[in-house]
DNA sequence: GATATATGTTATTTAAAAGCACCATTTTGG
DNA sequence: CCAAAATGGTGCTTTTAAATAACATATATC
């Protein structure tokens, strides 16, 4: 999309990684089933220009588009945990009792205690 | 079809239900952590607007914001599993022995040679 | 090797994403 | 209850992703 935030156009090295790597697995998955970008992206419902950078990992590119390929091959179940509650460890450490709809009030800063 | 793509306008139902409840646990995750979409947002590199916009599971969203989100609050490694080809037990099964780097000439459509 | 197919590259066009500023509403926590 | 913070929404501007097209190169199958 357009008007490109500083995250989709100098992305963390951890997240610029990821994405190369997410790219080159939706490619192995494509050639796999012998399917060709054209082919693919028409199932997606992108040119297959698109297709072509989400398997270069391009981060300014529409979520959409990658969780359709990856829809268009059967594999967009993997996605169902990323980011899940229930496997959110540090996150149910962090959690107060109440589950609060805001972050609320800043509450004078925790951890300082000097 | 123009800028945006069909599939960042109109997704497969299972792709938008995955964005919104991915949305959904990013929002989570964030308020367990009590950072504002704001703060969150600022370690992200965008404005709370795209934050929310992410929260609400928006489409046509970089794939880069998303990711940054998750890289923002530890989740990132979530996404280590996604279409990972040793997981992929579709694409093994139609893998041939040799491994092209194209899909190659047209194979007479399927082998359905009597 | 021949050749059909796939993929890469470049350029142009255009609609929308992200930025920004402002105000309304909701929620928190004292 | 009340003040402060968070979140939601609107309108406007800027920037660029995605579409389109044309051509070049690479690769697979015969």
């Amino acid at each position: 999309m357009p008007q490109t935030s500083k995250a989709a156009k100098s992305p963390p090295a951890d997240v610029e990684q990821t994405l190369i790597r997410l790219g080159s697995y939706i490619r192995k998955a494509r050639l796999r089933r012998n399917k060709s970008l054209e082919e693919l992206a028409e199932t997606v419902g992108v040119t297959r220009h698109v297709m072509a950078a989400i398997e270069k990992g391009k981060p300014s590119t529409a979520i959409a588009s990658y969780m359709g390929a990856l829809w268009a091959m059967g594999l967009l179940s993997d996605m169902k945990s990323v980011a899940d509650p229930d496997n959110d460890t540090e996150g149910k450490a962090l959690e107060n009792v109440r589950a609060p709809k805001t972050a609320g009030k800043r509450k004078k800063e925790l951890d300082n205690d000097f």
